[in-house]
DNA sequence: AACCCTTTGAAGGGG
DNA sequence: CCCCTTCAAAGGGTT
């Protein structure tokens, strides 16, 4: 549902699962200086400590690079092997009790850190931004004593897309990713206009008018010809549809037709003079060979479609998957209304499909009415897991074990509701409990790595009966947020809660 | 070549 | 009604 009313549950949709950096030495700092992601950093670190100190961050590799979109399977295997590790390492260690290991934090005075013993930021630290935070690219738990840690298991590089953030220097709130000056719609300059295209691009010319007027209230008559003729054919499948079934009355291709190859070889111009013998096979032929109508694109969908480019210029990554997460947290990084934008965008896209193919059904693109091999394989996939949120569900704070708490089999936010998230399981905390922007501005310190915890799950694991440091805290949107600089395996740690 | 990965949202079906 | 599954885009990676 469109979250224009709240109802979607992503207001504190910051994917900002665990992200862990690691320190990459004060020599790789300079590295890509004119980056963008850079900037973003920058920015970013800026808000935090509302300082407008020209940044010297290192930037190191992108995301992707430094964390390859995670792989259940790898990453269940290695934390599986660790956690196994852990428990012959950790005897007589502090923490025994599963289902997480413990972390024992070990404090030692950093000398080099500009936190204070307390953990406390400096004075200066507070300042000055000059600390290259590279994020840890694997995804076991860094803190686990087996892990070793040395600086040839990072590569410097660029900072983490996530981290780039439109965050406004000066008031420290995630810009809206369009320029106040541009429409949202057609955020791109002209230069750029031709290189991303605007999602309804086959409605919708250069200048931005609408080729068929739209309006919000009705979408009754922007097709008057084409729609009158699928409207009385509406129970027809697309294909037979004249003849415009892969063109709109513009002449432009609908980019939710695609026609298969072997369809440019047949003819539906003589589907009409089929003899009533050979209707019932050839329809079958046909139904085979009929052109894929596409889903109407949602409003996620439209908006990766208008940011990709921007995104992959921005982090010099390619790979769809890594992009997406990136994605995925701008989504949830925009206001309200700028979803509201691409919701209505969407509402739209799909009002037009609609009057367009008004027989097609999103079921009839199921890989069963094709092929049968995506859908196989995705159950073969799944096929003993039951479900991912119990068994294999990986821990998005820290690259924990993975969930085994058999009390939270589903994802929690659609279970219990934004209004019991005390009901939710910590992982489910760690994603949805942050404001989006928030640990991004926790990064503004000399840290080789951070974490974003639950309070309650630090509560599981005993950490907070350890010692700890002072925790430095602040409040953005109503949600306050500890966090506390600790020393670990000779690095230093910020350990993030969330209350 | 086909599928996976990764994201969010919409839609349809089953219980 | 709730939950689950599938599919939209994208392109590098994997099988």
């Amino acid at each position: 549902m469109p979250q224009l009313n709240g109802g979607g549950g992503d207001d504190l949709g910051a994917n900002d699962e665990m992200i862990s950096f690691k320190d990459e030495g004060e020599q790789e700092d300079k590295i890509s200086e004119n980056s963008s992601a850079e900037r973003d950093l920058a920015d970013v670190k800026s808000s935090l400590v509302n300082e407008s100190e020209t940044n010297q961050n290192s930037s190191s590799d992108s995301e992707a690079e430094r964390r390859p979109p995670p792989r259940s399977e790898s990453f269940r295997d290695k934390t599986r092997e660790s956690l196994e590790e852990a428990a012959k390492r950790q005897d007589g260690g502090l923490f025994k009790s599963p289902p997480y290991p413990g972390y024992p934090f070990i404090m030692i005075p950093d000398l080099t850190s500009p936190y204070l013993p307390n953990g406390s930021l400096s004075p200066t630290a507070r300042t000055s931004n000059k600390v290259p935070v590279v994020q840890h690219p694997h995804h076991v738990h860094p803190l686990t004593p087996l892990i070793t840690y040395s600086n040839e298991h990072f590569t410097p590089g660029n900072p983490p897309p996530h981290l780039q953030a439109d965050v406004d220097p000066k008031t420290g709130i995630p810009r809206p990713p369009h320029p106040p000056d541009i429409s949202p719609y057609y955020p791109l300059s002209p230069g750029t206009v031709g290189q991303i295209p605007h999602p309804l691009g086959w409605l919708v010319p250069q200048q931005g008018q609408p080729v068929y007027p739209i309006t919000t209230g009705g979408f009754r008559h922007p097709y008057p010809t084409a729609l009158t003729v699928n409207a009385s054919m509406s129970r027809f499948p697309p294909h037979m549809v004249p003849p415009h079934h892969s063109l709109h009355t513009t002449g432009i291709p609908h980019p939710a037709i695609v026609t298969p190859n072997v369809k440019q070889e047949s003819s539906h111009s003589d589907i009409g003079s089929l003899s009533s013998k050979h209707q019932d096979a050839k329809k079958e032929e046909e139904k085979k060979k009929q052109p894929h109508i596409k889903k109407p694109l949602n409003a996620f969908m439209l908006y990766m479609k208008e940011m990709r480019a921007k995104v992959v210029a921005e982090c010099t990554l390619k790979e769809s998957a890594a992009i997406n997460q990136i994605l995925g947290r701008r989504w949830h990084a925009l206001s309200r209304e700028e979803q509201a934008k691409y919701y209505e965008l969407a509402r739209k896209e799909r009002q037009l499909h609609m009057q367009l193919y008004p027989g097609w059904s999103a079921r009839d693109n199921y890989a069963g009415n094709h092929q049968g091999k995506k859908k196989k394989r995705k159950r073969e996939k799944q096929a003993g897991e039951g479900n991912e949120h119990r068994e294999y569900f990986p821990n998005p704070c820290l690259s924990l074990p993975p969930i085994t708490d058999l009390s939270a089999p589903k994802k929690c936010r659609a279970r219990f509701g934004l209004d019991q998230q005390n009901n939710w399981c910590g992982p489910c905390r760690c994603v949805s409990g942050v404001p989006a922007g928030v640990l991004e501005q926790v990064t503004a310190g000399e840290l080789s790595h951070w974490y974003l915890l639950p309070l309650f799950w630090l509560s599981q694991t005993r950490i907070l009966s350890t010692p700890l440091p002072l925790p430095i805290s602040f409040c953005k949107s109503g949600q306050w947020v500890l966090f506390f600089i600790a020393r670990w395996d000779g690095r230093v740690v910020c350990v993030v809660v969330f209350v």
